[in-house]
DNA sequence: GTAGGGTTAG
């Protein structure tokens, strides 16, 4: 079925008779290609006294392995005969900018096709996501040849679809040895590396790549000592040998190692370099992967890329910038990691700007830069901005592949459009564990706890296998939706029936599911037997509990052992003082108050944010900037006399600060979040959703009122604390009143 | 002109 490559047959049109002068010309202009001399190239085929179809193909295909995409477009216009090579090289060009249409058109319009142009379409296909599409063109081929059977099979794999590639592989046992390889990196990248090492052990021949895949497999999941041993047990080595050792000891820190064997190589080419380089930015020494950087013979855009980022994930915005600005010619790398980088360092809008930016180049939205545009949007919860970048994502053609549908799922949980990131999810042709560990987090961290069990059921209906983020997902759920003794079930059966141990954060669900139910002291004695010393975060949930459930002194005790472990914990000595004051403590509020200056804790100053009309609006306690402050207040007071009409207490005992009556009720009622939920009952048409945004949580005060505004303006209220989402509707919350 | 291995972004 698989048969060995034919001789390529050259042109269906014949050739003029060559001459040695046309070869020699093709030969220059080639080279100049290569070096990325397009203008020297062009200036060269326009002054050849005769072309041959050669001449012409080399130039289109330079054109678009240069980035020159329009150029290659004019250039075939004007093409006066064109042969199968000239066809199939402009359809890879359409695929190579995503015009995939046009490449479509083209194939089903070509006067004659050979099995290039079909392998072409299933590999551009499969490289742009569209599995389906390739898989289409794959059935019709008239004939197969092994880059067509390799193509399929690649397209699986590079597409998420581990199991159908592994059935098609078993399926046939004449694949050859670029197959063989494929399929045992399917292994390494499924991080199957037992089973990979089976494959590789089983190959009826190896070479260099096998090698180097099983090497490389290795490396990549930190298993130095295997990745050494094959190291030393290859029959022979290459720079992507030595490449991939040196990756190998950088990816797992080990820094020396890294520069022992790059020193050692015997031949270095840029990729070496960069992952030396990379090797230094891993360990954050900038000065270092900066000398090498100016040292390196060559550098290629991914030298710059690999600077970009160091320099971004070193907090060091500004170098990062500096390079960016720098470069001759920034690829969708070099963006994205711009906008990443931004996004990394808190500057979210920044990363947006970037992002916008981007879209003015020439440089083609990528995957990549969308799912970091929507992870920003995500942290900075602004859901018009996030729903533009949907547009923009469903116009460039990408689809739902699971990288940006899974990033567009957490984008529409994180800014509170439940119901959309459902029907995305729905949509979604390929679901991975992310995509519904995602969903399932999501309902939980929603309060829709009865949801999320529903999508944890049909996820087990999938061949997709729950993991340990899973069960977080799960047990939150639980714990959110009040179903204790199904948690408790879980957490004892997961390790039997998913294999699944239960780590420090499975722990500290239960800590936050036995508190919420009000069973503080099984909270306390899981905190006490636990196989491994208990964190911060865990102590945290229990002192979220005593809160709730008005345990002052449990809540002591925890919160001194917090104050041991993150002195500099402010949210923790708040959460405390809170629970002080709802009893009247005002003593034990007072010393926490000098504790805390004593040891130079800040409390966070809070505030919420919303979005109208796509403008983002800031608010903060009392707020005395916003330009309609004055309208926000008097709203607000109108506001306060219906609320108490209808039931509303304000629980001036919440205050931090020991101050007279009247003044502590003035504080609390102009908490940032109800500012913000005044301005958008004020500024948003009745019907749609007020979505606020707050840094803190929201204190039992606001969250009391807020319930009431729902009722009293008829309207859907969703607040995304530091924590979690409130849904606030007809006087309720979904978290039932416990976050 | 189409396929498998080493560097950068998510």
């Amino acid at each position: 079925m698989v048969k060995k490559r034919k001789k390529r047959r050259r042109t269906t049109v014949p050739s003029p008779p060559l001459d040695v002068d046309v070869l020699r010309w093709n030969k220059v202009i080639t080279n100049y290609m290569r070096n990325g001399r397009c203008d020297d190239a062009s200036q060269l085929f326009e002054e050849m006294p005769r072309r041959s179809i050669v001449s012409w193909n080399v130039m289109l295909s330079g054109y678009l392995s240069n980035g020159r995409y329009a150029s290659a477009l004019r250039l075939f216009g004007d093409m006066s005969q064109r042969d199968l090579v000239s066809w199939n090289t402009m359809i890879n060009g359409h695929f190579r900018f995503g015009n995939l249409q046009a490449a479509r058109r083209m194939f089903d319009e070509m006067p004659l096709r050979d099995t290039v142009s079909w392998n072409t379409m299933i590999s551009a296909y499969s490289q742009n996501g569209r599995v389906e599409e390739a898989q289409e063109i794959f059935d019709m081929a008239p004939v197969k040849d092994s880059v067509t059977w390799n193509g399929i099979l690649a397209a699986y794999l590079q597409n998420g679809r581990f199991e159908s590639a592994l059935k098609l592989f078993e399926s046939n046992l004449h694949w050859d040895i670029v197959s063989w390889n494929a399929m045992l990196g399917g292994y390494v990248q499924n991080n199957r590396l037992p089973d990979a090492r089976q494959l590789f052990d089983r190959m009826p021949e190896k070479d260099i790549v096998s090698w180097n895949t099983m090497l490389s497999g290795y490396a990549q999941s930190g298993n130095m000592a295997e990745a050494r041993k094959l190291f030393e047990e290859s029959p022979s080595k290459d720079v992507f040998t030595w490449t991939a050792m040196v990756s190998g000891y950088a990816q797992n820190l080990m820094l020396e190692e890294a520069r022992k064997v790059f020193d050692e190589m015997p031949v270095r080419n840029t990729v070496s370099w960069n992952a030396m380089i990379a090797a230094y930015v891993q360990r954050r020494k900038m000065v270092d992967a900066e000398e090498l950087f100016n040292a390196m013979p060559f550098r290629n855009i991914s030298s710059w890329n690999t600077m970009i980022s160091g320099y971004a994930q070193a907090g060091m915005i500004e170098e990062a910038c500096r390079i960016f600005t720098s470069m001759e010619s920034r690829d969708s790398v070099s963006w994205s990691a711009m906008i990443a980088g931004y996004a990394q360092n808190g500057l979210g809008e920044e990363a947006l700007r970037c992002f916008v930016e981007m879209g003015r180049s020439r440089v083609r939205i990528n995957r990549s830069a969308f799912a970091c545009a929507l992870s920003t949007c995500a942290d900075i919860a602004i859901l018009e901005c996030g729903m533009q970048v949907h547009g923009k994502l469903v116009k460039a053609g990408y689809g739902l592949g699971s990288f940006v549908g899974n990033a567009l799922l957490a984008m529409y949980f994180k800014c509170g459009n439940v119901d959309e990131a459902y029907k995305i999810f729905q949509e979604m042709p390929q679901k991975d564990a992310v995509s519904w560990n995602t969903m399932i987090a999501g309902y939980a961290r929603h309060g829709f706890g009865d949801n999320a069990l529903q999508v944890f059921d049909m996820m087990r209906t999938t061949e997709i296998k729950p993991d340990g983020v899973t069960l977080v997902g799960v047990l939150c759920a639980c714990s959110h939706a009040g179903l204790v003794n199904k948690g408790i079930d879980y957490f004892y059966s997961m390790h039997q029936d998913f294999g699944i141990k239960p780590k420090a954060e499975h722990y500290t669900c239960m800590i936050d599911l036995l508190g919420r139910a009000g069973r503080l002291s099984e909270a306390q004695s899981l905190l006490k037997d636990l196989p491994f010393e208990p964190d911060a975060t865990m102590w945290g949930a229990l002192l979220g509990a005593s809160r709730i459930h008005h345990d002052f002194e449990l809540g002591r005790i925890t919160a001194e052992k917090i104050f041991e472990m993150e002195p500099d914990n402010a949210g923790m000595y708040v959460l405390l003082s809170n629970l002080y004051a709802s009893s009247g403590s005002w003593d034990d509020v007072g010393k926490l108050r000098v504790m805390m200056r004593d040891r130079g804790v800040r409390k966070v100053p809070g505030f919420s944010w919303m979005e109208v009309n796509n403008k983002v609006h800031t608010f903060s306690v009392g707020d005395s900037v916003h330009p309609e402050k004055e309208k926000i207040y008097a709203f607000l007071e109108e506001l306060d006399m219906k609320m108490k009409k209808a039931g509303y207490v304000s629980a001036t005992k919440l205050v931090l600060h020991d101050v007279d009556e009247e003044e502590k009720e003035q504080m609390l009622k102009y908490h940032s979040e109800k500012l913000a939920v005044a301005y958008g009952i004020l500024n948003l048409n009745p019907g749609r959703p007020i979505r606020v945004i707050k840094n803190l949580r929201v204190c039992d005060d606001c969250h009391n009122a807020i319930k009431f505004i729902s009722l009293i303006e008829e309207r859907v209220i969703i607040l995304r604390d530091s924590n979690r989402f409130h849904h606030f509707s007809e006087g309720s919350c979904s978290c039932k009143d416990y976050w």
